[in-house]
DNA sequence: TCTGGGGTCCTAGGACCC
DNA sequence: TCTGGGGTCCTAGGACCC
């Protein structure tokens, strides 16, 4: 949503909203777009319905611009921190081993989410150098951040809550003393904690809990005796106080899933083979950009739930692989085999996904003791690293396997084909990353 | 007509072992 | 009537996050 606006100024103070993939559903919405009523997660067709003469403006996600204008974010938290730790697409958390005058901790955390005064006055040190690196990303970036800064992550993301809803903390919230650690949690739905969701706090609430001060506030032991999760007692420390989630870079990731949902539906096996191709590659590509194999390429297919008229299928099955790969071609294939046993004919099918899961390092690797060709390994391994430099310079899928592409299958017809490539009708332009989308100066 | 995608961690229960 | 105890590993499902 920021991101859109970096680019159109003009929308500032206007509703905008952000769309999921095939132009499904609302997942990002302006502070305008909030107090219109609009939802997270409201389908499309029923924002149409529900505003027909709407002046909301709308987008398609642009994951190639978000990615790329939050990397320029995070550069600058990071030249401006001494640890700064990516938490998601649009947060960080720092760590400042300098904080010295709270009485909470000797660790401040800080979180800042890209994206009146309840608590009261304003910190020392902290606070200004939340200001200058809100302005300085709002200099160089063009978006706007909130910043929070605690003892703990959790009481930092709730810093970050009223910095980036309350114009007069100009952007930083500091909860450096007990006496604001009171106040904002008794200001802090339950609901709005980091790591109680829906279903907790449902449950919460039933047991007499509508604040964050209301749950920190009842005895350790009950909290672990009444939820008997270990999770739930770590929030409830980390509300006290207690710093007790791990400072943690982004690890490599364990499991890897690529899945879409289909703008239409599909029923023929080719043309399912065609995206099941297209996301196991992309399965492959990710593997190769952490440095890692996998063992298991698992996929799965179901129909439209939402069409209650239509007969259901939802099914998943795997391959387990003798040697750890991350090559194409290798598991396009296994994707491929996996997917013609899940297939049953008859069904009108509108998602597929492919899993790639035993993941491990990509050297040394584990050769089978019985059918291992080193040469022909390693003629793939270089056929892969040539095929990601060309698709990283000229754009991705400028080379992909005929297996992939989407206009081939005999018999499908390219009208058809094309009617079920994603929808992205209200897409912005990449003005940052291709030359043809640079904005002219007149 | 149209309803997202990609992850993590924890727990309970079953299979299996000695 | 009587039917062990203790452990590990795996899986499915549920909860959460962005």
């Amino acid at each position: 949503m920021s991101c859109e606006r970096v680019f159109r100024p003009d929308l500032k103070d206007k509703p905008v909203v952000v769309l999921s993939n095939n132009d499904g559903c609302v997942v990002a919405r302006s502070n305008e777009a909030k107090r219109l009523g609009i939802k997270a997660g409201t389908p499309y067709f029923q924002l149409e319905q529900q505003f027909p003469d709407h002046k909301i403006a709308v987008f398609s996600s642009n994951y190639e611009l978000y990615g790329e204008l939050t990397a320029r974010v995070v550069e600058i938290i990071r030249q401006e921190s001494p640890t700064c730790f990516r938490y998601s697409i649009d947060e960080c958390f720092v760590y400042f081993p300098t904080w010295k005058d709270s009485s909470l901790s000797k660790f401040p955390i800080i979180n800042c989410n890209r994206s009146s005064l309840p608590l009261g006055g304003v910190g020392g040190g902290f606070h200004s150098w939340g200001e200058n690196l809100h302005k300085k990303i709002k200099q160089y970036v063009g978006m706007p951040v909130s910043i929070g800064i605690a003892p703990t992550k959790t009481l930092a993301k709730t810093a970050s809550y009223f910095a980036k809803r309350y114009p007069g903390y100009r952007h930083c919230c500091l909860i450096d003393s007990e006496e604001k650690r009171r106040k904002a949690l008794k200001l802090f739905p339950i609901e709005e904690v980091w790591g109680i969701g829906r279903r907790l706090s449902v449950k919460m609430k039933t047991l007499g809990i509508q604040t964050a001060y209301d749950f920190a506030q009842h005895n350790g032991d009950w909290v672990r005796a009444t939820f008997r999760n270990i999770v739930i007692y770590r929030t409830w420390q980390e509300l006290n106080g207690i710093d007790c989630v791990p400072n943690e870079e982004m690890a490599k990731k364990k499991s890897i899933c690529t899945s879409r949902s289909f703008a239409g539906m599909i029923t023929d096996l080719p043309t399912l083979q065609t995206y099941v191709s297209n996301y196991a590659a992309r399965c492959a590509e990710k593997l190769r950009r952490q440095g890692t194999v996998c063992t298991i390429v698992s996929v799965f297919l179901h129909t439209n739930f939402f069409r209650e008229d239509l007969p259901q299928y939802w099914n998943s099955l795997e391959k387990r692989l003798a040697v750890g790969t991350s090559s194409t071609i290798d598991i396009v294939k296994a994707a491929n085999e996996v997917l013609r046993s899940l297939y049953v004919p008859g069904y009108h099918y509108k998602k597929a996904g492919v899993i790639v899961m035993g993941i491990g390092p990509d050297s040394p690797l584990q050769p089978d003791l019985f059918d291992f060709n080193a040469d022909q390994f390693q003629k793939m391994k270089q056929l892969d690293a040539v095929i990601d430099r060309i698709n990283k310079l000229n754009g991705s899928e400028t080379i992909v396997l005929g297996s992939q592409q989407y206009t081939r299958k005999e018999g499908a017809g390219k009208a058809e084909v094309f009617a079920n490539v994603i929808k992205h009708d209200f897409r912005s332009k990449n003005p940052t990353t291709r030359w043809s989308d640079i904005i002219p100066l007149k």
